[in-house]
DNA sequence: AATCAAGTTCCAAATAATGGAACTATACGA
DNA sequence: TCGTATAGTTCCATTATTTGGAACTTGATT
């Protein structure tokens, strides 16, 4: 018999090893958060991929820095510096800053739940949220990750790409069928991004999750080369694409407006090259 | 004529270097993070107090891991890959999923805040908060770190410690007077931890701001040998020490739930020594 | 008591970090 | 326009840390 969880843990993605010291340590510290329990060293040994002597180091060093936690039965656990760290980041984020009142406005007039989004490699990392009857909890999407091919802020940030740098993004995008409408392949996907580059928006048409509509527009975020989004999103029982149709203009609009006071607030940094 | 934000950050609480070299990157991070803009090299440069070469080494290692990012300006930002190991450090924390639906249930008995927190070497950290209206906004205060001395849950946690390990966080305990009734040494609050190891609750009257009481009580998370409280915060004109009073028991007994709770579902950890 | 798995420690070789100084690029002032 | 100050970057010999296989300790199980 094999221990409690490691049967599970087996075949599991290994997150790929950093490059050089900070990276290892930053990858074994995402493979225990990453993980949904206490993990003991055996576990992280498997994740990781690292050397037995190696990793032992490793830990002790996150552990010292409260990055981890070890227990008592010696496991380990997220620490947490990193969620004051986080707070303090996000809290300071003066984009975000920019943008709350804008997206508060939104939600006024739509009743839906509002997002804000900025893309990260191949994904969408949700910044702000805006809803009203907190269903679970505000801030339980803030910080999460979704893959840009299927959600409506990752297609419209992706518009913002030059050619050749949205070719490199595709290329390392892995294309999972989440729902029956989710693309399959690059090639629907940016036979769309040209509409989305004409019309100003993109939509969500159940794509990610069934029955989750809505309708994003992008934003790019000036003096770190950022592309970013907002999006209305509702369950399709509610929301039709007739509404979201309607609901592309303000949007459109709220975005353009973020745009702009970000780039008077914020600054558009030295100019290109 | 000096830079335009340099001047102010002069005299600023250095971050302390970290030891080893993870902990140098973390401190420079740090630096970063808590700085309230965009930072230039020689913001932290002064901030770190790390050689030129050093530090700006460092900074390129934490932007190639996206902790920080790098504008077109050549300033420092925090990066977004902090907001996502934190959301996953959060989302996956067992003790906060058990403590949530007592929280819940804390809130509709008071109507007002409720609020979880773990205790890190001299200060409160947040991680859970339950409230009615979304005055700012929910997730707001989540990853906040408050001083342990003026706060109920933190007096609360205190109040689990053994008299040294006490003793040696309230030597590294700064007595900043908040309020006219903040504690303005480690005597006064020694003898209300008595007090509160008598009773099982504390109180904040209006220690760490004006015109904000609570009632707290503690909890300690087994097998990481961690404290924690919970509390039910509100304002003074509507909450009085009479009615805080009156929710003490209520508090106490939610903390024991959720203690006891956490006992089975979380495991109690190899003994002790 | 023997066996096995999990965790920890050790250490010489390889690698990365260190930090002062020289260098380059950009902004500023005359 | 040309110097001059300031900010940011690169260099490199020295020093410290990391590396990782193997031996060792711990503690549970049979």
């Amino acid at each position: 018999m094999m221990t409690n969880e490691a049967t599970g843990a087996m075949d599991e993605s290994r997150t790929e090893a950093g490059t050089g010291t900070l990276g290892k340590a930053i990858a074994v510290l995402e493979a225990v958060v990453t993980a949904d329990g206490p993990q003991r060293f055996t576990d992280i040994l498997a994740r990781s991929g690292q050397p037995r002597g190696t990793l032992h180091r490793l830990l002790s060093h996150l552990v010292e820095e409260d990055l981890l936690i070890q227990r008592r039965d010696l496991s380990y656990e997220p620490g947490l510096r990193l969620l004051t760290l986080a707070y303090r980041s996000w809290s300071a984020n003066r984009f975000r800053d920019v943008a709350e009142p804008h997206l508060q406005r939104l939600h006024e007039l739509t009743g839906e739940t509002v997002h804000l989004g900025i893309l990260r490699e191949t994904e969408i990392v949700y910044v702000d949220k805006v809803e009203s009857r907190q269903t679970v909890r505000m801030s339980s999407q803030i910080g999460k990750a979704s893959p840009a091919y299927c959600t409506g802020i990752g297609k419209a940030a992706l518009s913002l790409l030059g050619q050749p740098q949205l070719e490199r993004v595709l290329a390392r995008t892995e294309f999972h069928a989440f729902t029956s409408h989710t693309h399959r392949s690059a090639a629907t996907l940016l036979a769309e991004i040209e509409e989305i580059r004409r019309d100003g928006h993109a939509f969500d048409r159940e794509e990610h999750e069934a029955e989750i509509r809505c309708v994003a527009a992008p934003i790019s975020i000036p003096g770190g080369e950022l592309a970013a989004g907002i999006s209305v999103t509702g369950p399709a029982y509610r929301v039709t694409m007739e509404q979201l149709s309607a609901w592309a203009a303000p949007v459109r609009e709220v975005a353009r407006a973020i745009g702009e006071e970000a780039v008077i607030r914020l600054g558009p940094g030295r100019g290109g090259p």
